[in-house]
DNA sequence: CGGGGAAATCCTCGCTCGTGGAGTAAAATA
DNA sequence: TATTTTACTCCACGAGCGAGGATTTCCCCG
């Protein structure tokens, strides 16, 4: 018979057709960034998902740290979005600000991003500075009308504190009670509380 | 001179007196853990900083899902400070838990673990579980003299979430305005909110 | 005083990781 | 059409990991 056995691997060179290879990866890194952090997510998974050859990422990207860097930046503009709440009416700002905040987290676009951020800020402090950059943005963006006194820092620190942990335990640690409240209800409980500390006595 | 080279490794076979190495290799644990969480945390790099060989730990604790137990579960009692604070009066219950809870942070004993415990239930299900037994334990240590209705339930959780938040913002993140505020001024800023989360309107 | 068990070491196995080099094929350019 | 650039693959290196077997030394109890 002498079958020339097919190697089944997959064929070396450039694919035809615009093969949409490097989202490909990005969107594989998205969600396995996501699920385990940066350290938990292997350049070999992330390949795999992909359905790719680990070294085309480094093709791409060059290393892992630039990938991250790659996959946060690229795919959203979370800034915005809350300096975007910002604007109108003083008296309803806290509930403006809770709900596109705990939006984002519930949008398929943007979770995967923040849970990223989270899930890797916590153990790799590279990251953390990442996260910390982001946040500094947006305190940066908001600089513009407002004046920036210790007391309006704190109070806004606090507020974005508090948001914090409800997001990591509604959608990280998944505590029963707070996951299984609806968006609606959630943004009715919370955002006194943030009006409160951004504007109270 | 065939001089027999001392082979300056450390000796083999047991110590004299009571060597407390079990307990040394507890206390790395407990500081590697916090700092670089489960998976960063390697079996060896404990072993190095407790100056004993590897297999010792496998020796005394088995495996290392077993060593972070023993780590976690041996070295504090956490719910039953927060119940503690829970008696007393209900007027001022916010900031009884508020500064309990955020005092145990500070702590050199109690810090070490709840890094760990925070740090690692971000990225593995396994401890995210061990958190959520501990809080539930919390939980059910409160409901002996209280009926849980979900209303209830709901405002425990998200005060619990709350102090979360600002624990990870100041001790994990160190976001700037947060970690550097006293503890004193942060259980002032802080406890309103819980007050009311717990019995406002 | 002798033997068993506990405390401690060493070395090895099989695995995964990030990175990097070398080669191939297709597309883009000249 | 010839050449250069780009997309893509295979293979290998060196390191670190958790686990476990083999061995040595000491303490304690009979």
């Amino acid at each position: 018979m002498t079958v020339e056995q097919t190697p089944r691997k997959r064929p070396t060179g450039r694919r035809g057709g615009d093969s949409g290879t490097r989202d490909d990866i990005l969107d594989a890194a998205r969600d396995l960034f996501a699920e385990r952090g940066y350290d938990g997510a292997s350049i070999r998974a992330i390949a795999m998902t992909a359905g790719v050859d680990p070294a085309l990422i480094r093709h791409f990207f060059g290393d892992k740290d630039n990938l991250f860097a790659t996959t946060v930046a690229d795919r959203t503009a979370i800034p915005q979005r809350i300096a975007e709440s910002l604007a109108g009416d003083l008296d309803t700002i806290g509930r403006r600000v809770t709900d596109a905040y705990l939006r984002m987290w519930e949008e398929d676009d943007t979770r995967p991003v923040l849970l990223s951020l989270v899930r890797s800020a916590v153990t790799s402090d590279r990251a953390a500075e990442m996260l910390l950059e982001i946040l500094g943005s947006r305190a940066r963006s908001t600089e513009m009308n407002a004046d920036f006194t210790d007391e309006r820092m704190r109070r806004i620190a606090l507020a974005a504190a508090h948001l914090f942990g409800i997001a990591v335990a509604r959608h990280v640690i998944k505590i029963p009670p707070i996951a299984e409240l609806s968006h609606d209800t959630l943004v009715d409980d919370v955002s006194p509380a943030i009006q409160r500390y951004l504007t109270g006595t």
